[in-house]
DNA sequence: ACTCCACAGGAAAATTGGGGTA
DNA sequence: TACCCCAATTTTCCTGTGGAGT
């Protein structure tokens, strides 16, 4: 018999390809709105024809505003008209933060040779360094590096990595380097040291925020690619177009959402993909996007969210760095696993802040110390049941969540919990402002 | 005004683990 | 195999601090 799974699978497959023009990763021919930035770029970056290296260049903008789809897309233009004059590396920096990695990276893609790849750890860096530069020099050409996330970069060792970077463009003799930045903060030069500063400030390119219509205009583009535009309705574009854009002009989003929106009409064999899958994927949206996050944490960081999250479950008004610390090491007991000193914790408690995942606020307790206090912003169970997903955490059975944190025995019972009751409150409502 | 809690967070030492060399 | 070098991670040690209690 025939298998009957066949004509959903040929079916998936094919949307699976019609679907990548929906992509993060796909880079489309052309850009809306994007025209000038473009033309800047080519005009800065055609200057390899007249033999002359192109100024280094500093992209700015926010997420999904295009920056990097345009460098990709502009230097690789570059490359095909001048296969034998240039060469362009990309180098994501939020990845490879450090000098060591973004020079084994670099030099990495230039050697074509398998063998003779360099290892991710054990050479000293003025090692990388070199073999960088004889591959750079052997070339003898134009090489374009684009360092996306510069910012990542430069926050290390005060800049130290960047500055090291940027040298290439005076030690390499015969070819010649340029540098492409990326980043999302307008105020980057700011913070740069200056030797680093006039090197990287040549010439920068702003690529504002979409707005509504802009990204409409972007979403309809991609959607026609797909081949399904009859399907998808016009009033769902304009929702992802509006999400988009209210989340400061993201193409990104938007475009993630139409995909996910039309990935949802598939499955449910739907005719027409409307605002009601805009709002089905906004949700799945979201919880990949913790998902994700909470999957990619290494294992002390799960732990101790883990911790907050059931802490915050049974002890609501009292949650302090100390007594997080403290269940987290329980938490570690019963997992078998080595816990990490206070200090560490203290670290990786800013770390989740950063990623949103917790909410600290370092706040005075008067008599009671001086400490950070904890929230676990909604989505709680859901963080626990991606939290449990991990194979050492999945074991966790619960703990018994201990009172006797310092605060509540040496105080005075009642007095110490209306104190905590009123910063509580405080926090909550600072936080709606 | 002074104390002192419970940490925050900087600096430096120690550990871990990949890789090279003899 | 023993030993050195190095980067990254973690620990150890430390100084600093906002404000309730006194």
């Amino acid at each position: 018999m025939t298998n009957p799974f066949f004509k959903y699978r040929s079916n998936e497959v094919d949307n699976d390809l019609r679907l990548t023009v929906l992509s993060s990763s796909f880079i489309p021919d052309s850009f809306p709105h994007r025209s000038d930035q473009i033309d800047q770029m080519v005009k800065i970056l055609s200057s390899v024809m007249r033999n002359s290296p192109p100024s280094n260049l500093l992209l700015y903008g926010k997420s999904g505003t295009g920056k990097t789809s345009v460098a990709k897309k502009v230097s690789n233009l570059l490359k095909e008209a001048f296969p034998e004059k240039v060469k362009v590396i990309y180098i994501n920096c939020q990845l490879n933060d450090s000098t060591y990695s973004v020079l084994v990276n670099a030099a990495n893609s230039i050697i074509a040779n398998e063998n003779e790849k360099i290892p991710l750890s054990g050479w000293t860096v003025e090692r990388i360094y070199n073999e960088l530069l004889r591959q750079i020099e052997k070339f003898s050409g134009f090489i374009v590096l684009v360092l996306d996330e510069i910012d990542k970069l430069a926050r290390k060792n005060d800049g130290d990595s960047l500055y090291v970077i940027l040298k290439l463009a005076d030690d390499a003799k015969s070819s010649r380097v340029s540098f492409i930045g990326i980043t999302n903060y307008t105020s980057f030069l700011e913070t740069l040291e200056a030797r680093v500063r006039s090197r990287l400030n040549q010439e920068s390119i702003v690529f504002p925020s979409y707005n509504a219509s802009q990204l409409r205009d972007i979403l309809q583009e991609r959607v026609n690619l797909t081949g399904m535009a009859g399907m998808v309705e016009e009033s769902a574009v304009s929702l992802c177009a509006a999400i988009g854009a209210r989340e400061h002009g993201d193409a990104r989003k938007a475009i993630d959402l139409m995909r996910i929106s039309i990935e949802i009409g598939i499955r449910d064999f739907m005719e027409k993909i409307g605002e009601e899958n805009v709002y089905k994927a906004r949700d799945k949206y979201e919880m990949n996007i913790l998902r994700e996050s909470i999957n990619g944490l290494p294992l002390h960081s799960k732990i101790l969210l883990l911790s907050a999250v059931v802490t915050q479950d049974q002890d609501k008004d009292n949650m302090i760095t100390g007594e997080i610390y403290e269940n987290y090491k329980k938490i570690c007991d019963e997992l078998s696993v080595q816990s990490l000193t206070s200090r560490r914790i203290g670290d990786l408690l800013s770390e989740l802040d950063d990623l949103g995942l917790i909410i600290t606020v370092t706040r005075s307790l008067g008599r009671y110390g001086r400490t950070r206090v904890i929230t676990v912003p909604d989505h709680d169970e859901l963080m626990k049941k991606y939290l449990l997903e991990d194979e050492v955490l999945n074991t966790f059975k619960g703990i018994k969540i201990g009172k006797q944190h310092r605060l509540k025995m040496d105080a005075d019972e009642s007095q110490s919990r209306t104190v905590k009751e009123d910063e509580m409150n405080d926090i909550l409502s600072s936080r709606k402002e």
